[in-house]
DNA sequence: TAGATTGTTAATCGATTAACAATC
DNA sequence: TAGATTGTTAATCGATTAACAATC
């Protein structure tokens, strides 16, 4: 039970820390410092550690943290200790790879259904599973539970598969089209359009040409 | 050019607001205020008041923003006024998508190259483009001066391909893959891990149901 | 003119970092 | 013990927000 308030930059760090140690552990490392971690992740260890002090007391003085350790109270914190059940809507190239994507069960999510609207793609495989149609969607996510839903389809579907998702129960919602869209309060939505990404860079890379070429003139 | 230096997150903000304009844009709207924005990305409009002012003073006292003048200044800060060159390495189902994507070349990027190391890949179709050897990385990045890589190869190989990317004059580089890939001083680097962003929200998830859970009782 | 909304200031708030005593 | 590294404090830094005069 938290008592204190997490600031938001805190928890968005957690699964980075995460990430590192299970790539230390599959290469045969017992313990870590944040030094170490902070070198990977380019993150000041000071921070690491007050972040990690944020849920108590993981470390030891002198050694550093276990991992094997810090991999369960992370996962703990985090809530991945258990499985997850999501959803995907649209059956394109983008929602097939998220399907096949092994990744997800890795890191214990389990995918329950691939949704689509186009007669053609229903009935055909996306990763494990056979794609179904989005007429069911309400249905399954009740029926399972389903607190994650991932859209993958067309920015103009977007909105009308969000409000769907929502009022069948699901909680969170990862959004791969570009489009803007809204949900209701108590939905997390979180907007992973990758243009937006590189856009994002882009001014950075423009600064660094800029530079580059007036020092070269 | 720019003497103050901008804060990060304004930076990390702009992309939204431009998607914003782009889509009032299309719905035929030609003025905007900051309050509308507010609404739409959820973020305080006096705050996108003050990030646009880092930049010049681009609205009207009592009518708010031209939505095509300031989608031409957003874009000419960012640079995504011009077009910019990036290549694909890994033609599974993501490097395909991404590939595929008509929002890239909407945003200004423009696919040169997908390239993979398996030959039952080399010669298919992705996108627009035939996927080639990964051997050609180099050449194709130098040639055509590319300054944007997408990583979509499994983790293991993630490394290996950004120091190619890197060491062949790649200064963006927007990582799919599950692996914590580390690049030289100079490139800037995107992890695009999509799991790492569920796991981010599953915290929130996790104490929502935490509090549902408690009322219920 | 009256109403609306910007640009900007000043106050608050929170996050980051350096430093170091505690301790393994 | 000596060396290393945590947990935590205190200082700095930067980002957010409310408020309002300027002005369309």
């Amino acid at each position: 039970m938290q008592l204190e308030r997490i600031p938001h930059g805190v928890i968005s760090r957690l699964p980075s820390y995460l990430g590192v140690l299970l790539q230390l552990r599959q290469s045969g490392h017992s313990t870590v410092s944040s030094a170490r971690i902070g070198e990977i992740t380019d993150i000041n260890p000071a921070q690491i550690r007050r972040d990690l002090a944020h849920f108590g007391q993981f470390g030891k003085r002198g050694v550093g943290y276990d991992i094997l350790d810090l991999i369960e109270r992370l996962q703990a914190i985090l809530g991945s200790d258990h499985v997850h059940r999501i959803v995907i809507v649209g059956a394109g190239h983008l929602g097939s790879a998220i399907a096949a994507y092994d990744g997800l069960r890795a890191r214990g999510f389990v995918v329950v259904a691939v949704f689509d609207s186009d007669a053609t793609k229903i009935g055909t495989r996306a990763g494990d599973l056979v794609v179904r149609d989005v007429s069911e969607l309400e249905r399954t996510v009740r029926e399972q539970a389903v607190r994650i839903g991932v859209i993958a389809v067309p920015a103009t579907a977007a909105q009308e598969v969000a409000d769907r998702l929502c009022s069948a129960g699901v909680r969170v919602i990862l959004n791969y089209s570009s489009a803007m869209i809204s949900v209701p309060a108590g939905v997390t939505l979180h907007n992973t359009d990758p243009v937006r990404e590189l856009l994002h860079t882009l001014y950075y890379l423009s600064r660094a040409e800029e530079m580059a070429g007036l020092q070269a003139e």
